[in-house]
DNA sequence: CGAGTTGAACGTACGGTGTACGATAACCAC
DNA sequence: GTGGTTATCGTACACCGTACGTTCAACTCG
């Protein structure tokens, strides 16, 4: 009764279409079913390739990770390792469902390849050991965190857009008690109207904060 | 037939014990029919004092901020600032389903206070409009983007303890490809064994980075 | 006291979810 | 042909969030 098809499929599609999904429709509405009828097949096929929904989004996301350019081996360590994780929070903006999900797997091929690559940086860059645990952590939970929040301020829940949201919480907001918050929506503002071209380069900014403070730890330590 | 109890519960229940059963079970565990379960109640009651479930844990996440320790007024806004930091980490390590949801609700009056307070500890410090927007990005990335990271490591999905999660990696990884990482990892397992006590200062160690680069931006710009 | 009204409680039901199980049928080696 | 292998996937189950409408304790008013 069942088995027509038999092909055009295999893991790597499964996996890139749901890629593909995510980025259209967000991660919420990826189920196992509106996966396999983009896929044109049935649901329950998809676990030939697939242990279960976890493991299916763990796979994208080590997939998406995948296009994250590495750190170069050669030139200056610092600026390979700045070059490396601007393509992250790029890629990690792009498919924001990854973003969120980047810790709650265990890593994949693709990720500890790439933790290798972070470490091996800050490494070749002279920090000691102890220096490269602690600025992995750092280095890392930027790229991350920093998009994530960023993703929550782009896509506020409820609203359509970012100034629609600033806009109905000035509003809603009790200004008076609130005197810095509202300055700061406002200068959120001020980055869409391109007024102030700061909003592009705070990851950057934040960044450099980190790599400075670690360059300078490892000087005082000599 | 149905209406007897008619009455011990309340908004604030409902949401003091949900924060219980997601600290408990995990937030995926708290369904709307387990919630009303441990309450005694149908679950159709709950859509009394909680609009729909994200609603719910819109105000769990917001209820729990109110125990973060704001900065102080008085003295230094530094201190007072890295002492709230490191109290909002702690609350976030107790209530791990919190940092995960942080940034999926619009926020509600304890978090809106709370950002208040983060603007005007780092207004009061010194550091000019610009570097007060950024520094708000930077530092509450830190808190809630580090934390999520800690807790991804801390309870590894599939493990029951980062102790076994570690050395099942260091098992089944490709040692002599992934050097640093092996390293790394073993950085995590000696912490572990309290060898080394870096791991408890990290969180701080990282915001220090921040603050000392804020500062010294600041001292740039004059 | 009795009648009428209100509003909290929540049973039922619907359309979804992930996935275990087993039936099906195309393919391949002989 | 024939038999074994293997990918496909229909069915079913337990659970989810929640819309809808009923029930009935408590309050108000005469």
């Amino acid at each position: 009764m069942n088995p027509p098809p038999r092909s055009s499929i295999d893991r790597d599609r499964v996996l890139s279409e749901g890629i593909a999904f995510a980025d259209e429709q967000g991660v919420d509405a990826l189920s196992m079913r509106s996966l396999a009828e983009r896929l044109g097949v049935g649901a329950m096929t998809l676990y030939g390739y697939v242990a279960n929904k976890d493991e299916l989004i763990a796979g994208m996301v080590d997939r998406a990770v995948l296009e994250i350019e590495l750190p170069a081996t050669d030139g200056n360590p610092r600026e390979a390792l700045s070059a490396s994780a601007v393509s992250a929070h790029r890629l990690l903006l792009d498919h924001g469902w990854a973003a969120t999900q980047w810790n709650e797997s265990a890593p994949g091929p693709a990720r500890t390849a790439y933790m290798e690559s972070i470490l091996r940086a800050l490494s070749d860059w002279g920090l000691d050991d102890d220096l490269v645990f602690r600025g992995y952590h750092a280095v890392t939970m930027h790229i991350v965190g920093f998009t994530i929040q960023e993703l929550g301020y782009r896509n506020p829940a409820g609203f359509d857009s970012l100034r629609e949201a600033a806009e109905g919480f000035l509003d809603v907001m009790d200004a008076d008690a609130l005197p810095h918050l509202v300055e700061h929506i406002r200068g959120h503002l001020h980055g869409l109207d391109g007024v102030d071209p700061r909003h592009d380069s705070e990851f950057e900014f934040v960044l450099g904060l980190l790599l400075d403070g670690l360059a300078n730890e490892q000087a005082k330590r000599g």
